[in-house]
DNA sequence: GACAAAACAATATGACCATATTGTTTTATG
DNA sequence: CATAAAACAATATGGTCATATTGTTTTGTC
């Protein structure tokens, strides 16, 4: 028995590591899988069989560290977010400080975050928690720190003046909703071309140029 | 068996165009629960059973105008679609040529159109069509015939100069993904109020008011 | 009134899914 | 190195789903 059996191979594993270290790992390697299925076949079109195949684990491996298929679900949401709240801090730093630093992060945010299969794996995610009781409670708190995280992270990059802070929050919130919404609707057309063109006049409308 | 004369008993039936009539209510009846199914507990755990006790209809009946899902799926989101272009057209009428008109119809439009059950079963097609293939060839351009539709209706509602039309359109868009996301993340935390001072602040920024 | 097609109904089928169960290997630590 | 816990693996189970199948009733037309 055992012939197909799916071991990492030890020759690039950390021999001193430890066992929560390759624990670590193996969850984030099936929260990636899970990533690219809730992406490609949707969330409930996703079985656990598929991600686990995917990931190259056995179903036995992803049972042990997610007991139920919210666990596995809860994971990967917050996998995703955490990457989000990083790129965001990434971004921030390589963005020059003048005028056009918002339209920029609009549009980089666009190409390198929602167009992305992560963000299409966190819409599954979201729209599925929307009906499922169980789950919005499991993932609703992840989201709401999320928001406040980027908010947090953005809040002295918009000049803005005193009353900044209500401002930018409503504005950060309808770009972020529309591009989710850009991706629901327009993308199920599949322009990227016309939806690019939506981006910029959302950054038109939002830095009150060409008014 | 049971052969009897079907000559008399007209008195109560309908005269003419019965069945093709009793056909359509049939369908409806069945869109209907369908879209009571999805908002309640989204598309992939809708059942065609729950769809059949929810219309207190038979199997059968469902699977003689629906042979298959995805033919339940198109023809709800048709109907859906048809409905929300009749809102419109009705909205038209009934909003007064001030200079208020784009800010009462977001408002309306937000109120009756997307924080409902239709919209709610709309999102729920929509998401699950980005993942399939099939009823994505079925659904898109439907979506595209509405988008069409709805643009064509409101082009004379908004001033506008000679670049007007591209001006709406990029409006139009935004204004619909932007409430649409808005579901999507803010709706998973269920803060109306939150909600609506996102609309408020979407009018204030698409009319140039308050800048 | 005969007759075919449409409409409606009830049951059957085969696939798939989440998870329970049971067994085996690895790892940390005394 | 003994041993217990953690990690991993293979199979079983009960339920649900979409749809196929087959049978019955209703309706339009000749």
């Amino acid at each position: 028995m055992l012939m197909t059996s799916p071991r990492q191979d030890k020759s690039t594993a950390a021999p001193a590591g430890k066992r929560e270290e390759k624990s670590a790992a193996m969850r984030r390697r099936i929260c990636e899988a899970a990533t690219e299925c809730f992406a490609a076949r949707g969330y409930h079109r996703s079985s656990i069989k598929q991600v686990v195949d995917a990931a190259g684990v056995s179903l036995g491996a992803l049972q042990h560290h997610f007991p139920s298929k919210d666990d596995l679900v809860e994971a990967t949401a917050t996998h995703l977010l955490g990457r989000s709240v990083k790129w965001f801090q990434r971004a921030k730093l390589n963005i020059a400080q003048d005028k056009n630093a918002f339209g920029d992060m609009i549009r980089q945010s666009w190409r390198e975050q929602f167009t992305t299969d992560e963000y299409a794996a966190l819409l599954e995610i979201l729209v599925a928690a929307r009906t499922d009781e169980d789950l919005r409670a499991r993932v609703a708190p992840r989201l709401d720190d999320w928001r406040r995280a980027i908010e947090a992270e953005l809040r002295d990059l918009v000049p803005g003046g005193d009353d900044g802070a209500g401002e930018l929050e409503a504005v950060l919130t309808i770009g972020r909703c529309m591009m989710t919404g850009l991706l629901v609707h327009d993308g199920l057309i599949g322009d990227a071309g016309h939806m690019r063109k939506v981006i910029d006049a959302w950054v038109r409308l939002a830095t009150g140029s060409g008014r």
